[in-house]
DNA sequence: TACTTATACTGGTATGACCAATGCATAATA
DNA sequence: TATTATGCATTGGTCATACCAGTATAAGTA
């Protein structure tokens, strides 16, 4: 990774000794000038890194005692929590769902146009200068901003920027969503439809099922990795997800 | 407003400058060694101060080149959006809806005694530490973190941190809330009875009314008020959300 | 033993220096 | 004249040093 500015590389390479247990939560940090010995940078770099480290609530800055650490084990590099793919999709499905809803009645007609542009970019009929991802991420996007609601547009885009927590995870995330092109063209196809009638009853059961089924492919991923964590998170997610659907 | 550090000092009466129309998005800050002695600090706290609004969304720095103001005419001091009392609600009023809906079936005994214990506390029978306020926050946090989905309660923590954009806006909220307090005691308690139940279609319809009446409340007190700007909001606002409250 | 005090830390801030990237005015060129 | 090359002033990025003000702990005192 590329870091441009001094301080970036710095706090990462605080947080690796944090994450590795050298520097378990609630422990003490080396003082700046010891950590900027040790890292070979002056004391100004090291000092920046640490504000931002405090900026994102990983540590706690004491003055005259030092650099705390504080218990950052669910949130990210980029401040967000860390959320697994079972329980981010859950929430995607819950609150996507009530967005879609929201704007199906108000939504404009240019905003369609839009998403009819995001649907042909992702089936790959036409050619663009985003990828099928980014059209995916977008096409969601476009539904949240016709809520017209900042509050919706803020979570909704926040929940598209969190991370799964582990890489294996986050692979079986990966292959599942490649294996889910196919599908994904109807089931944007039938949120879209729902859309253009203004109908936010089905605009919502549509883009539930949107997310259900990539839990579904979720479960039937996880189910074939070998990573007994990766299976007990697919029970745990199961046995809630399958109750709320059989509420709508 | 106390700042324990000089950049945040700094930082804010930049903030200042920005909102004031001084250095309108997309302008060029002064160097740092100007606003050092503008503001009659060293160079290094404006740098920190610049750092944490880069941070923040709130500028860019090119080096080489100098400092520009982003536009975040929508983004208040703590980095989330503003939004107005309206729309915020609103959006409450679906999430939470949902979160109470997933954590019925889940939620354990122990969250259901603390549950009680906040009701307790903001029926002003018992004697505590926090306000009641607070215990209303911390009720619908319970509930959020019972659904056990990380992104579920960064959401709705998230919206518990939001602020309203203008101050006559936030007034009438507060003044909402408070003439609101003896609805709220049983709003909560019938939330927690279909929690108690295990209910989940009950326990997303009591909390959706609890919010509800939470915004015709707002409605009435906007209509009162005598600003063009929060009537126009308050229009838009039940424009959309009668319709949804049709679908439920 | 209990309390005060001295001292060696810590982070916070200031200053001055130098480097590399940038951008613009100027000069050299086609 | 239009275009390109060049040089220099400005900007942010980094560093070294120094001093101040809290903090914590060990030494000293009652």
């Amino acid at each position: 990774m590329v870091e441009k500015r001094l301080y970036h590389s710095v706090a990462n390479q605080i947080l690796e000794l944090i994450d590795s247990g050298v520097f378990p939560a609630g422990s003490r940090l080396p003082g700046e000038r010891d950590l900027a010995t040790k890292f070979g940078v002056s004391r100004v770099a090291v000092r920046e890194a640490e504000i931002a480290l405090q900026a994102q609530g990983r540590l706690e800055i004491k003055v005259g005692s030092g650099a705390y650490v504080l218990d950052g084990s669910n949130k990210a590099l980029n401040g967000l929590p860390k959320v697994g793919p079972f329980e981010l999709t859950e929430a995607r499905a819950l609150f996507e769902a009530e967005s879609a809803a929201l704007a199906a009645p108000i939504i404009t007609d240019e905003a369609i146009k839009e998403l009819e542009g995001y649907i042909e970019i992702m089936s790959g009929k036409v050619e663009a200068d985003i990828t099928a991802d980014e059209a995916d991420e977008a096409f969601h996007m476009t539904i949240a901003r016709s809520t017209n609601n900042h509050a919706i547009i803020f979570v909704i885009d926040s929940m598209w920027k969190m991370r799964t927590e582990a890489a294996q995870l986050q692979n079986v995330y990966k292959s599942v969503c490649d294996k889910d092109s196919s599908h994904r063209e109807d089931e944007h196809a039938a949120i879209l439809d729902a859309l253009k009638n203004r109908d936010p009853a089905t605009a919502r059961s549509a883009m539930r099922a949107h997310f259900n089924r990539m839990i579904e492919a979720l479960l039937v991923a996880s189910e074939e990795a070998a990573y007994e964590e990766v299976k007990r998170k697919a029970s745990e997610s199961r046995s809630r997800f399958t109750l709320t659907q059989q509420l709508h």
